[in-house]
DNA sequence: AAAATTGGTAACGGATCGTAACGACGTAAA
DNA sequence: TTTACGTCGTTACGATCCGTTACCAATTTT
C-alpha cells in the first residue's frame, strides 16, 4: 500500500523533466510530467496532484501566468516555481501570484526536493481538506443531494443517508468527474491518494458498497455504470447552485 | 491478446519507412507507413494511431506545415519529428507546432525507440479520455440514438437497449466511421486497439450479436452489412444534434 | 458439380466483475 | 488494558462477458 505523494512535473525541456523524474521518484514520490499549460491542465483533471513544480520560463503561456490562472479558477495545489533567473522581482512576484515556494536555476535537485517534502508537510498539517472544484458546499445529481462541508448525502426523498469516509470520497472522486470513464487505478488515486496493486479489488467493493447506498441495481446500474476492461462511468449530470 | 501501441511513420524514403518499420515491430510496436501527408491522412483516417513519427522534410507538404495542420484540426495524436538538420531553430518551431519530441538524423534507431516509449509514457497518464469525434454525446442513426455520456443506446421505441462494454465499443468504431467498408482489422484496432491475430474472428461474433440487439436481420442485414473478403458496412447515415 | 473459401453463430472456457464473509486496524467507551 | 464497534481491504466464489473453437451455410473457385 504506497501513498506517496503525487507531484506534478512542469517544463518544457524535456531533460529536465525525465531528470527531475527518476530523481524524485527514486526518493520515493509519484511523478507525472507535463510539457506546457494544456498538458499541465488535463494533468490536474485526470490525477489527484498533490504539488505541482513549475518552470516560469516557458514557450506559450509562462508560469506565472498559469499560477495566476490557477488560483483565479480558485485551484488551491501548491506550486513550487522554478526559473532561471535569481532575481528578486521574480521571486516576489512568484510567490505574490500564489506560489508556496521558488527555486532558481540551476538548482540542486536534494534541495527541491527537500522544499517539495516542506511544502507537503506544511499543507498537510494545515487544512487535510485540499481545496476542491466542489468546494461551492452543495452540489446536485438525478435528485440526490451532496453536501461537502458536512459531508452529507441526502436522497431524492430527503432522507440522510450515512457515507462511511471512503464512500464518500470515492462519490467525490465521481462527482468530480462525471461522465467519464474512470480507470481504478484514477479512482483510487483520486479516492486514496495511491496507486493500484495487482490483483487490487478496493475499488470494486467500495462501488459495491456505494451503489447499494445510492440504491443503483448492479445488473442495471442508472448512476455508477460498469465499463467491462476500463473502469467505471458515473453517468449522471452534476450540478452545482 | 495484443494490443501494441500503434506508430506510423511518415516519410517519402523508402528504405527509411522499411528500415524503421522492422526496427520497431521488432520491439514491440506496431507499424503503419505513408509515404507523404495524403497517405498519413488516409491512415489517421482509418487507423486509431497512437503516435506519428513524421519527417520533417519531404516533398509536397513538409513535416512542419502537416503538423501545424493535423493541431489545427484538433487531432492531438503525439508527434516525434524527424529532421536532417539538427538546428536549434527547427526544433523550437516543430515544438511549438505542437510536436511532442525531435530527433535529428542521422539517429540511432535505439533512440527513438526510447523517446517514442518516453512520449507514450507521457499521454499514457495524461490523456484519459481520446477527444473523440463523438464527443458530442448524443448520436442519431436510422431512429436509434446512441448517447456517449450514458453508454445508452435507445430503440426508435423509444426503448433502452443494454449494451455490453465490446457491443457499445463497436458500435462506436461504426458510427464514428459510417459508410465505409472496415475491415475486421480496422474495428478490432478502433473497438479494442489492437490488432488482429490469425484466424482472428471475435469482430465477427460481436457483429452477430450487436445485429441481434440492433434488430438487423443477418440474412438481409440492413444496418451493417457484410463485405465478403472485406469486412462490414454501417451504411445508416449519422447525425449529430 | 465438387472443392475451397468465407461468414454466422452455438457452445465452451478463461477473464473480469459483484459481493458475502472474514480479518486487520483504528477509535471510543468501560 | 479490555471490549465493542465501524471501516476497509483481502479472499473466495458465483455470475457474466467475450474470444476461441467448431460446425454449418452461403458463396466463390476449380
Amino acid at each position: 500500500m504506497e501513498t506517496k505523494p503525487h507531484i506534478l512535473v512542469v517544463d518544457d525541456d524535456r531533460e529536465i523533466r525525465d531528470l527531475l523524474a527518476r530523481f524524485l521518484v527514486k526518493h520515493g514520490l509519484r511523478v507525472t510530467t507535463a510539457r506546457d499549460g494544456v498538458e499541465m491542465g488535463k494533468a490536474l483533471e485526470g490525477w489527484a496532484v498533490d504539488l505541482v513544480v513549475l518552470d516560469l520560463m516557458m514557450p506559450g503561456e509562462d508560469g506565472l501566468s498559469l499560477t495566476r490562472r490557477l488560483r483565479g479558477q480558485g485551484v488551491g495545489v501548491p506550486i513550487i516555481m522554478l526559473t532561471a533567473m535569481g532575481e528578486e522581482t521574480d521571486r516576489i512576484v512568484g510567490l505574490e501570484m500564489g506560489a508556496d515556494d521558488y527555486l532558481a536555476k540551476p538548482f540542486n535537485p536534494r534541495e527541491l526536493l527537500a522544499r517539495i517534502k516542506a511544502v507537503l508537510r506544511r499543507v498537510q498539517t494545515l487544512g487535510t481538506a485540499p481545496p476542491s472544484p466542489s468546494d461551492g458546499s452543495r452540489l446536485h445529481f438525478a435528485g440526490w443531494e451532496l453536501d461537502f462541508a458536512t459531508r452529507e448525502l441526502i436522497s431524492p426523498e430527503g432522507v440522510m443517508v450515512s457515507l462511511s469516509a471512503g464512500e464518500f470520497d470515492l462519490l467525490q472522486a465521481f462527482v468530480e468527474h462525471p461522465r467519464r470513464v474512470l480507470s481504478r487505478d484514477q479512482l483510487l488515486d483520486f479516492s486514496r491518494g495511491r496507486a493500484a496493486v495487482p490483483f487490487d479489488r478496493s475499488i470494486d467493493i467500495q462501488v459495491s458498497r456505494l451503489r447499494r447506498k445510492l440504491a443503483d441495481d448492479p445488473k442495471e446500474p442508472q448512476l455508477i455504470k460498469t465499463v467491462r476492461g476500463g473502469g467505471y462511468l458515473f453517468t449522471a449530470e452534476v450540478e452545482r447552485r
